[in-house]
DNA sequence: CCTTGACCTGGAGCGCACTCCAGGTCGCAA
DNA sequence: TTGCGACCTGGAGTGCGCTCCAGGTCAAGG
């Protein structure tokens, strides 16, 4: 693993570099790729799996959509559109935009309660002086 | 239930209006009750849970936290403190403060994870004319 | 040659936060 | 007086997303 000429921006990476630098534990790596989320997913000859910069770039995305809280299922859908090619552009840009408008909506309500939870810490600070909150 | 004079501001609730109000489910609230998230909560004659004013109040909060991602377990722990009374505003203050620096940290990343989308649905669109974003 | 350690597989187990269920009790209304 | 619907209880079940485990393979180092 982990062969690298200067000359050359193409790496590999063994699974422990892998769930390093994607951020994902190695069990879900491997959990990934049993579910379908990870395919294509190099070997070599004695079986052991090889990421190159393209995987790690699709659990990248991976990362960003479950971190912005897209369930299993629908990360599973998008990432059969991305195996079906250029055909399937549309859908893939329509499940994005949809998750935009839910991740807006997330942030907006955080700050709304962050916004409660400030005023409170505030309150016991004795910070407000008088009444509610224009 | 839902007895409402106009000069009193004070009222009760059934366990459906509280569901209706608080965002809770009924077996939320049951749930909660049991676990010690809300307590003395107040029955009638045959038995049924009667909510007050404060304990919507009191679920406004428990929602607050519960939707910025507290694990229940501290919550129990806040709750506790809160039924220990004045002396315990210290360390309450503290739950809060380092919740709050947590709920900021989580939109900062939320923030991050959709410009990253955004960039993407912008390159689906072909509106990504040249290079990687400045 | 033998150990070590990273990796493999299929499948079981887990933690969290609910959610549902069976069986029962009320109070009201037809 | 009977039916209905909202509620009660303790406890079992669920869904999600991992996480762990037993038992095995392989390549390199001492």
């Amino acid at each position: 693993m982990h062969s690298r000429c200067d000359s050359c921006p193409v790496s590999s990476y063994s699974p422990a570099e892998t769930a390093e630098k994607s951020g994902f534990s190695i069990d879900t790596l491997r959990y990934y790729e049993k579910i379908g989320l990870l395919s294509g997913i190099a070997r070599n000859s004695s079986g052991r799996r090889v990421f190159s910069d393209d995987d790690l770039r699709w659990l990248g995305m991976l990362q960003c959509l479950r971190g912005t809280g897209m369930p299993i299922a629908e990360m599973l859908r998008y990432s059969e559109l991305a195996r079906g090619g250029g055909g399937t552009v549309q859908e893939r840009l329509a499940i994005l935009q949809e998750h935009d408008r839910r991740v807006e909506e997330q942030i907006a309500r955080l700050q709304d309660q962050q916004r409660q939870i400030q005023w409170k810490i505030d309150l016991y600070r004795g910070e407000v002086c008088d009444g509610v909150p224009a």
